[in-house]
DNA sequence: TTGATTTTGTGACTTTCGTCAAAGGAAAGG
DNA sequence: CCTTTCCTTTGACGAAAGTCACAAAATCAA
């Protein structure tokens, strides 16, 4: 059931069966219905997702009442809240199921352990960080370098299924623009 | 000599002296004249740095040959290019001295070594990574967030060191705009 | 100090964006 | 199948951004 973890793991770092025993131990699986949050403003992030289907959103409220979207999240993505996890502090970001979903949960003390017990997984930890470090590197880059349509065009290229399976309205302030303009460049185009 | 690095590593995660004299061991010190380079883009990243004293920018070259500021760096700050000293590909971004430096310096291979060595570190690799992530989760929703003006006076109220000590067309693409925008939102306010 | 270089500010003009309001379309649920 | 709700598009308008060219100010080096 829970192989796909296993092979996105062997990926980063090859595992062993008896470390991959432990992990699959204390993995729960949850099921969402479209628009179920995962996490909502003001709560504090409780463990670490992997989405094993379906499509996830990360949003906050700005100072308007509008909502800025984040981060999309696919198939075989992790996900989690750092700041509110790392530091035990009220999250300011939403975690919202735009697709239904099933994601497979460690719980945040679990989590401690298994960083604890295990050098495996410390350095498992630290890789996959690496990894979510470069991709928001990645992210602020490419709203300082390209102008909003080449940011779409990029998109339009490099991540198609962000178009297909994300509402305009939330992929709009993803590329920090409003819905009338991403829709106006679409025009454009 | 590097004492402020023990202080800086001790608020992440209590040091042990062993684990310190390690450390200590393998760091070297660097001089860097304005405008001299610690990295160049086409070159592999080959270390770690924290910068002692002076300030240092990050950058690249977009299509039109301007340069896009992606990240500044005072006194205390850790430096890396991530991916290109993780996945040993050149670089794709600069950093330069902005005013001149002194930088303390640990090899790509010694990093390695410290890793296997120590569970310390790498707890500690992981510990600022999350750190590290959390601030370029800021830096993006910062950008998407904001309006151009509000960014200006977001760094005006939050990183005053910014204003004063970085050239403001540098600044002007770290905070997503032209420079002679950044001239006029000055003006107006 | 002085001349050269770098940095910052302005003017004029065009393009694009944001906003508000409203109209079409598409999807979801009974 | 129809109705309701949600999502996307469009129009009109004002504000702001980008660009190019140049001027002013600050900084650097001889």
């Amino acid at each position: 059931m829970y192989l796909t973890i296993k092979k996105v793991f062997d990926k980063i770092l090859k595992i062993t069966d008896e470390d991959w025993r432990i992990f699959e131990s204390i993995l729960e699986t949850k099921k969402l219905k479209k628009k179920e949050y995962l996490l909502k403003q003001g709560h504090t992030c409780r463990g670490i997702y992997f989405l094993s289907e379906g499509s996830i959103r990360t949003f906050h409220i700005d100072k308007d009442g509008k909502e800025i979207n984040t981060a999309f999240y696919f198939q075989n993505d992790f996900l989690r809240e750092i700041e509110s996890l790392t530091k035990n502090i009220p999250s300011q970001k939403n975690i919202q199921a735009i697709e239904s979903c099933t994601v497979f949960y460690i719980d945040k003390a679990k989590l401690t352990t298994l960083y604890e017990k295990s050098d495996f997984y410390q350095k498992l930890g630290r890789m996959i960080l690496e990894n979510i470090t470069i991709s928001e590197q990645k992210y602020s880059s490419f709203l300082t370098t390209y102008s909003p349509t080449e940011r779409y065009l990029y998109i339009l290229k490099n991540r198609p299924e962000l178009i297909e399976r994300i509402p305009l309205q939330y992929l709009a302030s993803y590329l920090g623009i409003s819905r009338e303009s991403l829709s106006r460049i679409r025009k454009r185009i």
